[in-house]
Formats: structure tokens, sequence, C-alpha cells
RNA sequence: CCUGCGGUGGCCGAAUAGUUAGGCAACAGACUGUAAAUCUGUCCAAAGUAGGUGCAAGUCCUACCCGCAGGA
């Protein structure tokens, strides 16, 4: 299959691997590298669409799995599409809903995160095998683990059972379009399912093999479709699975290259194993990310826009726009900000070591008349002190969600604004030594 | 003055006489395609006071102190 319309990503700058483009789409242009704050049910939390605009946000993600679920996809439709329904009238990449199939089935039932940031999961790895690993404590907990899962993958879709109100619904990837299209997205996602760490090598086989049907059929759909839907001039993108995996990631990135998507998410749950290679005593998220992003890289078209599912943390945007990758996604400002853990840059104390936050919970703020970050010029940090933010946050004062939201979006949107900033002016490596002190060791890619 | 009810951590508040109540607050931590304004730890004890009965009393008995309600 051809691309169809190659010219919609432009590099404009490139300084080593790491570049600099403009992405066309129906809503807009999109200048790259970009941070993509995350509206999963029509709303980026606490924030208003003017609040993002102001912010710098220029595109925005929503979900195909709570958006079908409430209010459903057809009232949108009916009410003229997501955009019009949310009053947000820049660009929307809609997710597909696979990550659902994830972390409402094997995530709950491996106790797995997306990201494993430590390597605190050995008993829990343990568990997988049950021929293995007999402790009928560990095998109690699997079987405790599986009642509570809410979705299950069939090889024609996925089952849910709604997490609302218990219903069973199947989303097949004609559905995940079907409902994205009515939405009026501008970058779809094809259905896939996440691979978790402890599935073992035959299950992670089968899966992709799947997640290939599942792809093409949503581009095929797509294609049918497109035309009729609320967004006629939306892109398609692929997603590249896999696990940390070397020469499964590399082969994944030749597929999902072949087949003609308008661009390429990167996704996955990003941890290892010890039945992938991974050195458990020396591994750690940072390191199974960057690894991922290195591999895959190397194998996709120079023209295509390349987006890291899922994420958004200081130092994993570093290594990965050092690897050529172009998009991000993450919950975590609006989360963090929520739950008072907000964004500081280096003049202000932030480090790898505190992944550039502070806790505004801590006592030691509580007569802190400094802004969050001093360097920062967000209205929050333009209006209001930490010893305030404190007094918020612990008042469970509602306003406190929606400043420490701007706060945390606004960084890590400027932050992308910065790195693309040295892109243009060739001096990426200059910045992130100033960001990432204790680079040298930290990150070893591995082979 | 009489009658009734009640006095348990910083606060609220349980416990057929025998076991760590539990919340909130405080403190610390986690959070990566949002089942998250969520979750996880840590800290904290005493029985209003004085006696009595019992193997054993926050729990039963007596007196006193304090609070609340009603009455004179």
């Amino acid at each position: 299959m051809k691309k169809v319309r190659p010219d919609n990503f432009k590099i404009i700058a490139k300084d080593n691997l790491a570049r600099a483009g403009v992405l066309s789409l129906p809503h807009g242009l999109v200048e790259t590298p970009v941070f993509m704050p995350v509206g999963t049910q029509g709303s980026v939390k606490a924030l208003s669409p003017d609040d993002l605009k102001e912010n710098g946000a220029q595109i925005i993600l929503g979900n195909t799995y709570h958006l079908y679920l409430r209010p459903g996809s057809e009232l949108i439709k009916k009410m003229g599409g997501l955009h019009k329904f949310m009053n947000w009238d820049g660009p929307i990449l809609t997710d597909s809903g696979g990550f659902q199939a994830f972390s409402l089935g094997a995530m709950i039932e491996h106790g797995v995160k997306k990201v494993s940031s430590k390597a605190q999961d050995q008993s829990k790895i343990k568990v997988r095998d049950r021929e293995l690993y007999k402790d009928s404590n560990e095998i109690q907990e699997i079987e405790q683990r599986k009642d509570l899962v809410m979705s299950q993958v069939l090889d024609e879709g996925v089952e849910f059972k709604s997490h609302l109100d218990g219903s069973k619904h199947l989303l097949t990837p004609e559905k995940s379009i079907q409902v994205q299209l009515d939405l009026g997205s501008d970058i779809c996602l094809v259905l896939d399912e996440l691979l978790s760490p402890m599935h073992n090598s035959k299950y992670v086989a089968e899966s992709l093999s799947r997640t290939h049907r599942w792809e093409k059929v949503s581009q095929q759909y797509f294609q049918k479709k497109l035309k009729s839907g609320t967004n006629p001039n939306a892109l398609l993108f692929g997603i590249l699975q896999g696990v940390y995996n070397k020469d499964i990631r590399i082969s994944e990135a030749k597929w999902v290259s072949a087949q003609g998507f308008d661009g390429v998410s990167i996704g996955g749950s990003l941890g290892t194993s010890q039945f992938w290679g991974g050195d458990i005593l020396d591994w750690t998220a940072r390191k199974a990310i960057g690894d991922t992003m290195t591999w895959v890289k190397l194998f996709i078209p120079e023209n295509l826009p390349v987006h890291a599912l899922g994420i958004g943390e200081v130092v994993n945007i570093f290594d990965c726009v050092e690897q050529g990758i172009d998009m991000f996604d993450c919950v975590s400002p609006t989360r963090r900000a929520r739950n008072g853990s907000l964004y500081i840059s280096p003049h202000s104390g932030g480090t790898i070591l505190n992944n550039f936050t502070l806790l505004i919970s801590n006592s030691r703020f509580r007569d802190d008349p400094k802004q969050i970050d001093p360097s920062c010029n967000c209205y929050t940090c333009s209006n209001f002190s930490r010893s305030y933010m404190r007094h918020l946050f612990l008042s469970k004062e509602l306003l406190f969600y929606r400043l420490a939201s701007i706060h945390n979006v606004h960084f890590i949107i400027q932050l992308t604004r910065l790195i693309r900033k040295s892109i243009l002016d060739h001096r990426f490596q200059n910045l992130k030594k100033e960001w990432i002190q204790d680079y040298k060791g930290i990150i070893v890619t591995k082979n």
C-alpha cells in the first residue's frame, strides 16, 4: 500500500537524529517535537480550551473507549463532532481503546504498569508462570487479580466490561475506527493490544500477529469510511507494538513501516523482565524507553512522524527526541498536578532524581513565598506563591487543580518548545546537558 | 437542687468483660496512549477522677468532677 498523503509532515531542521518538523492536520499545523495533553473524556482535566491555548497546546488527545461509553460517539457526531462538542478547534488525536484493553486487563492481571520504574516487581514476575512457581500465596494472588479484570482480548476485538455500569461491549478494529471517525479526529489510531512484560514468547507472537491483523482491518475500514466521516481529511497512524526485545521491536518497526500509515505511534508497556533478556538488577524505565526508541527509529522512514505513545516525563522526552521522536502524549502533567506533584526546572532544583518535580504538600513550603518554579512565566507562577498553592492543595480547593494543571502543562509544553528551538539552533545536546546532569552512565543504550 | 444521658488519640468515633477498631488531620512517598481531585506508607493513645467487684474492667458497681437536655 502506498502512503496517501506523503506531504503532511515536513522536517525543517535536524540536529543529529533529533528533528524539528511541521505536521499539517485538518485543524491546523503542529510544530514538532510536540507534547499533546491528554483529554480522555472530551476535556483535559481541570483545563478549558482557552487555558490550553494560552499555555501553548497545539493538539490534544481524546479516547475512543471513554467517549464511546459516555456520552456515546453517535451523540457526539450528532452534536457536530468532538471539536465542536468540546469547543476545541485545534487538532485532536484519538486513542483507539487499545490502552484500555491493557489497563483494564493485563495490567490488572499481571500487576504491572505501563512503565515499570523500578526492578521491584520481581515477585510478581514469578507469579506469571505457575508451573515454575507454585507458592500458594502467589497463585492465590493471581487468581484474585483475574477476578478484577475488566477486559479480555479476543481474536475479533476487545471485550470490555464497562467500568461505568458493568455492561459488556465488543470493541473491534472497525468499531474503534468508526467511533474515531464519528468523533472527527484529526489523527486516528489503529486498535492494538499492548503486551505486558509478563507475557511469554508464545503469547507475544500470537498477539503481534493479531495486532497486525487488527491494524490492517483498521486501515481498510478507515480508507473505506474516511470520506463519510466527520473529518474527511483525517490521518491514520499505525502502532508499533512489542516487548523489551531488540529483534522483536525491529521486526515490528519494519512491519509497521511497510503498511502505508501516515505516521507511527510506538506503544506497549515499557518495562522488562527476565523473560525478555533484561538485566533485572540493572534496568530502569528510562533505559527500556531509550533502548526501544533507539532500536526502532532506524527502521522507520524518515518522512513519517513518529509518536511515543504515553511517554512524557522530562527525561524521557529528552531521550526520545534525541532518537528522532516527534510527538508525545502523557497524562503525567495533569495527573501529577492533581496529586500535588509540580514540575520544576533545573534552576529551581529539578533533577532526574526528583523527576523535575516537587511535592507541594511538603511542610517546607508552608511559608515559602517563591513561585512554584521561579523561572516559569505561566499564569500560576506569575500570580501565586508555593505557600498559597500548598494551602489550596491541602484544603482541596478546586482552584488548585486548575492552577496546578496550568503550570504542569505549560511547563512540559515550554520544554518541548525549548527543545525544538535547540534543534533549530543545532544545540540540542547542550540543552540536554543543562537539564540531564547525570546523563552519563544512567542511560546505557544496549547495543 | 432533682432527673436523664454522656465523658475514649490533635479531632470524630466503634467495640456480647478477654483480640491492632476505623475515619479525619498531620507527615512522607508514588504516579508515563487517565477505572486516578487517586493510591501507598508512617505517626498517635487513651480511657474524667478516686475507689470497688471479677482470673480479667473502656465495658459492671459507688462517690465525686465536668458537659448536655429536661424539670423545680
